[in-house]
DNA sequence: CATTTTTTTTCAAACGTTTGAATTGACCTT
DNA sequence: AAGGTCAATTCAAACGTTTGAAAAAAAATG
């Protein structure tokens, strides 16, 4: 592949004036200018990043962790990130973690190593030491969906949903028609962002004087299987439920299947309601009532602060905004 | 952050020996070579990928173009993709193109300038001008999905399915039982694997003497919407079609809805065959018959191969494969 | 025409690695 | 004691850029 010297040795002239011309320093003559690009063009020249990132010190590169791509609620956040780096030019490095902390770290280290400018990360975990290492490195990250606990929080990027809002909402909805018995569906407490959601949804609960006596919990993993493995229990166990709540859409699906099989009319029978609101739940053969989180501006904005911080040092708006979530109301409950 | 140079300070020795001994060389003396791994963690040090790469001529960075990330097909294709590359230590840049010519243009010019030392596409276009210039760059390009017509075709790797086969077995298979007219909805002839699936179509159409004069066709894009629309207009223009053939599963949902709109039962009415078989289709609340395709396996061995002709010249399996498709049968037909 | 000023070009070091060739020093042979 | 072998280390160039400082060339000034 040619390069700069290439250029300079074919037009007898110092590389020195090649680099400049290329990027249009108003240094160097016109017409050498003109003659540079001009070459460059017929030897087929391309930058080469990799050299000039070594010199620049960065590398206008960036990376998003996800602990799971193909689930359409990270998918979606994945997309507004995408959107946020391809309007400033910058690349994006994808990182699935399947929730595995031990990947999550792999990851982080990669990442350290090949110098990239900063991540975006959705954490799959609570806490985690390497975490409070790669800040301490002072590595730009910025969290998302989930808030990182850590002594100099004021300092970190985040974007997320207010949980508390979300699961508030829900209760209150559902708890606006009689309930016998309701349960929770899926979701081991490991994320800061679920023990939100649980608060969130026993405040509703309290608020309308349900009784705390019927309130079963089923807890899980966050797939369709597990949803539906776990309804399937609660309804057999506590045939009186009369409301899934759900801790994620791909649960409802499973809640869904079960409450069909099990010969529950949704919503005569049960009202099943999940959370996210993803577009399986706008399908028209499902409708099913969510709390909607702003996915999309989640990732966008997180990835756009991460980028604004990277090239400027001037802060205006704050670090960390909470967005609101809000009801998704559809068929279901 | 720290360099081979300071770990050479600290113990007095030159970089070179650091430098061989942080990657376990037998050269050098193993009581050196721990001193140096010992004092490189005392510092924290990590190896600078960008200048390793610099003067290796090559980035362990691998790309993935797609046209729609967010689509359950595509990202099923990813998730195996990058599963390849997790395997085999490789990161992976992901770029969507949102079905852009240009912005796959722009995508593939950067990847040659971040000196990326592959990429897997899924173009979203049958011929492009860049692409060939591409190709002969050298730049090792693996197809997935859509073949690509090359004059140096045979050298190309690809992994899809055998869209033939998948349009014949939707049609032979819709066939079997008695309609009166069908249509095609969605897509517009822009892709190879189109064309093929049309083939197959209608060769199962041929096959089973139905007259083509009762199938219609409505041409549109990939999305839910278009399918929707697309039906109604359909269903309304030829009352008497008894079958939707749809050319992707989002398409096949908006299809659902407008069947279910206009009064129809599925499947007593009118029956809806999708393409894909992606997890949509197996929601309990949807149970689509689809054409299955071999979506995570394609993006896996299509990226295992591109990173094994990275790494050795020696070929053993053909650089191109077609999968066979099979039919998921469910409840729509 | 000699100076000064301005424009344009070049020099050379730097970024952090890898690696073939050269060097050093210890130990063994004869 | 000279020569040879081997293990361990070091030298120095290379990878392809950027950039402040120096130099050269061109233009403006008196």
């Amino acid at each position: 592949m040619p390069t700069i010297k290439d250029i300079a040795e074919k037009l007898n002239i110092s590389y020195s004036t090649v680099s400049l011309a290329l990027r249009d320093s108003p240094k160097v003559k016109k017409k050498t200018l003109k003659l540079v690009k001009q070459t460059a063009d017929e030897i087929g020249y391309r930058p080469n990043c990799i050299a000039r990132s070594l010199v620049l010190q960065k590398s206008i590169l960036v990376a998003m962790i996800t602990p799971d791509i193909s689930s359409p609620f990270y998918a979606r956040i994945v997309e507004g990130a995408e959107a946020a780096c391809r309007k400033k030019g910058y690349n994006m490095l994808i990182c699935n973690t399947n929730w595995d902390p031990k990947w999550e770290e792999k990851h982080l280290n990669l990442i350290l190593e090949r110098r990239i400018d900063g991540a975006v990360i959705a954490p799959c975990k609570i806490k985690n030491d390497y975490l409070d290492k790669i800040l301490s490195a002072k590595l730009p990250i910025a969290f998302v969906s989930s808030q990182y606990p850590h002594k100099d929080k004021d300092n970190l990027i985040f974007r997320g949903a207010d949980n508390i809002e979300g699961g508030y909402l829900a209760t209150c909805f559902i708890l606006k028609k009689k309930q016998k018995a309701i349960a929770f569906i899926g979701g081991s407490i490991n994320s800061v962002s679920l023990v939100h959601r649980m608060e969130g949804y026993y405040m509703g609960i309290d608020e309308a004087d349900f009784p705390r006596e019927n309130v079963y919990t089923y807890t899980g993993d966050f797939s369709q299987n597990s949803g539906y493995e776990n309804s399937l229990k609660a309804l057999h166990e506590h045939p009186e439920i009369t409301c899934l709540i759900c801790l994620n859409d791909l649960i409802a699906m499973g809640a869904l299947k079960a409450s069909r099989e099990t010969g529950r009319k949704v919503p005569e029978d049960i009202g099943i309601i999940g959370y996210d609101d993803t577009y399986l739940a706008s399908l028209d053969a499902v409708q099913l009532t969510s709390v909607y989180q702003p996915k999309y501006q989640m990732g966008y904005e997180a990835m756009n602060k991460l980028l604004d911080r990277l090239e400027s040092d001037e802060e205006n708006e704050p670090l960390s905004k909470l967005l609101h979530c809000k009801l998704s109301i559809r068929n279901s409950v």
